[in-house]
DNA sequence: AAGTTCAGATTGTTCAACGATCCTTCAATC
DNA sequence: GATTGAAGGATCGTTGAACAATCTGAACTT
């Protein structure tokens, strides 16, 4: 079956960027060592097939269709998403590189699973990544990214959404990253919070440790707009603190 | 291009750096539907060739053998080291990941170069985790590597070994995330360590500034084993504002 | 000299194939 | 009956070739 109409056309519109006038005269880069802005790269950022697929596995393992220790096989996924098993290959490199799959060299792919020391592990990165970006303060409209986040872990909430809950969480830890304004730290963090979505999706914890969330959020982002970020840094760690014992707690069971 | 002799022997067995994830003894895969040895884990995993192709690229990149900004052409490599173009790729995807090259759609992939907020970036990654680390404090054998490090440098600097500099106060920079025992923040140390490497390889600095790396990472060290930690974290930071400082007036010139 | 067209080169992607490796099944042996 | 060992099948790793899409550079026109 070369997939002439394949079931789930899930690499449907192929997104072509007209880019009308915007066509800048960029210059010649003139040899090696000229900064050739990755600036323009961005405007013309036309997703590869094999992004788009790494794109749609990822989605499928946010969303916890695929579960840690599946197996993900080539052609299926290849056959499935009507692209060649080459790419598939290709996008797979690119999760493994983030962790969220692992590569047993001629036995296939798996989603990745979380070892006793991972927990720790990840929180390790947290800490240092969250604690150093509040710490540095952060200029007002970033802060107010913060403040937005914790709005909307509160609209999450009064509205019973538990989806929407865990995903504020996650902005107001993303804001709190975004404090320092690293695009580096914010890809280690996108990353690491793309690993816990994946390793706790199932792990539903009761509604009272959201609402401790909750607080926690409101009185770290109060402690950064009250100019304190000292504080908000201790309230952080502690936060941390808790958090990992907890998922330690919830996933030994 | 570099290589003078294109014999396609190129692909020898060079140093093999990828981490094993050394950890052992886990239990059950906790709902996982398919059955995932850990034993296949710590069979000896011969590198792919698509990992050797990275290793060795790693290696001319290390070197200064590609120049940032350089052009990486897929059919040429691909020949040079006698592999097929699909391998080349994945080399490709897999440097990509680590921030080594960049790829411009449809034109190639790049050796990266430095943008202009990259070293403050960089930086900031480093305060992050060598930081964080450092303030954990750490075991007495982690700690003796730190020291080990330290007097690696100072063996260099007694035989004017310029490289050898260079070599051990990265393995002293490891060493202090290495306190953490975070595999996760190893490998991000790593990369960011390779990526200095790439841009600061021919950022000669002049042995005075050499000397005063020695200084702070004696102080450092003596700090660490001093019990304490605080203090060893402060003039980390501090060491890490002037190294930034200093690598932005060498590159900005 | 400036703008347009066109051919060449390189990438992106697909396809088909082969050997290598692993898992499973099943028979043979002790 | 349990362990060993040999097919059998499935999947991966890698290759080579092919084609379309895109970019580059130079010739050509105005």
């Amino acid at each position: 079956m070369t997939s002439s109409e394949s079931g789930s056309r899930v690499l449907s519109a192929r997104q072509q960027t007209a880019a009308p006038g915007a066509a800048a005269g960029n210059k010649r880069d003139a040899g090696a060592g000229a900064a050739l802005g990755a600036a323009a790269r961005l405007r013309v950022a036309v997703p590869s097939v094999a992004d788009r697929v790494a794109a749609e596995l990822r989605l499928q393992l946010a969303e916890g269709l695929l579960l840690p220790g599946a197996r993900l096989t080539e052609s299926t996924i290849a056959e499935d998403l009507g692209v060649s098993r080459n790419t598939v290959r290709e996008a797979f490199a690119e999760l493994a590189a983030e962790r969220l799959v692992v590569r047993h060299p001629n036995r296939g792919v798996f989603v990745a699973s979380l070892e006793p020391g991972d927990i720790h592990d990840v929180y390790a990165v947290r800490r240092a990544i969250e604690v150093s970006a509040i710490r540095g303060g952060g200029s007002p409209e970033r802060v107010a990214a913060v403040r937005a986040a914790v709005e909307e872990g509160k609209a999450a909430a009064a509205a019973d959404d538990e989806e929407g809950l865990g995903n504020a969480n996650q902005h107001f830890h993303g804001a709190i990253v975004a404090l320092a304004g690293s695009r580096r730290l914010d890809t280690i963090m996108a990353q690491v919070l793309a690993e816990m979505r994946l390793f706790f999706h199932k792990a539903t914890l009761d509604a009272h440790f959201y609402r401790g969330w909750l607080a926690d959020n409101e009185e770290i982002c109060a402690a950064l707009e009250a100019g304190d970020p000292g504080r908000a840094g201790d309230l952080l760690l502690a936060y941390l603190d808790r958090s990992e014992e907890r998922q330690s707690a919830v996933h030994a069971e």
